[in-house]
DNA sequence: CGTTCATATGAATGACTGTTCATATTATAT
DNA sequence: ATATAATATGAACAGTCATTCATATGAACG
């Protein structure tokens, strides 16, 4: 193997907190699933019950309440309860940001696609 | 279970495409592992080639291969020859601030604990 | 050509994770 | 109190995936 030392030890100088990165993928596997995606996309449409997102996506309730327990551990969701129903929505204007900015990369490289 | 069929039907009227939620998906579940994250914010300072990787992360050399196929796949880095080596980097300036836009939300997220 | 170095690839394995099924909780209404 | 509706939870299963080991490619140099 050749020599890296110089490299290596100018990376290391400035090397990046652990606990970010792992805070950072965190954060990323959690957007890193169609479900949830699809939840989230569709609680940036407007708050909605369990049982509508269900509905809606075509999934067991119980799959749902699961997912909606990932989102809301990682303060991705907030819920409300009114009586029986538990009414979720997006935490904050940061999960918004995040989809829309995901949407546009996605978009993007459909576009780059096509001009090649 | 209670009735939703006036919610539903606004929310499908104008539901996403489903290939873009996969794609979008797809996309963070590439950045959402602590490796993948590690290598892309290492080559955010320095272009390297695939066995300083391994050293400065401190993880075998097929391991690293293996990942930046899954990057190179998702477009996330590009390569170039030299001799022997072969030199890793980022693909884009896309990349670069999917990166920089997460740590952001991160380290927010920390501060707001902090407060509490 | 054959050897060596840098990288890539394929198979195997162990860990993780999304879904389902069954069951539990919580709140309302009769 | 009991029944019912909405949601949550736990265990189990199946599929996915990151890592490792062994081996293969591909380039340079004698």
């Amino acid at each position: 193997m050749h020599d890296h030392s110089a490299l290596l030890e100018k990376m290391r100088s400035h090397a990046p907190d652990e606990e970010r990165i792992l805070a950072l993928a965190g954060l990323f596997k959690v957007f890193g699933d169609p479900t949830r995606v699809r939840i989230l996309y569709a609680l940036s449409e407007s708050e909605m019950c369990v049982c509508a997102i269900g509905e809606y996506l075509g999934m067991d309730q119980s799959a749902v309440s699961h997912q909606l327990k990932v989102l809301k551990q990682n303060r991705l969701v907030k819920n409300r309860r009114e009586g029986k129903t538990i009414y979720y929505s997006l935490a904050d204007r940061h999960v918004q940001g995040i989809i829309t900015q995901g949407y546009e990369h996605v978009t993007e490289d459909a576009e780059d696609e096509a001009v090649k």
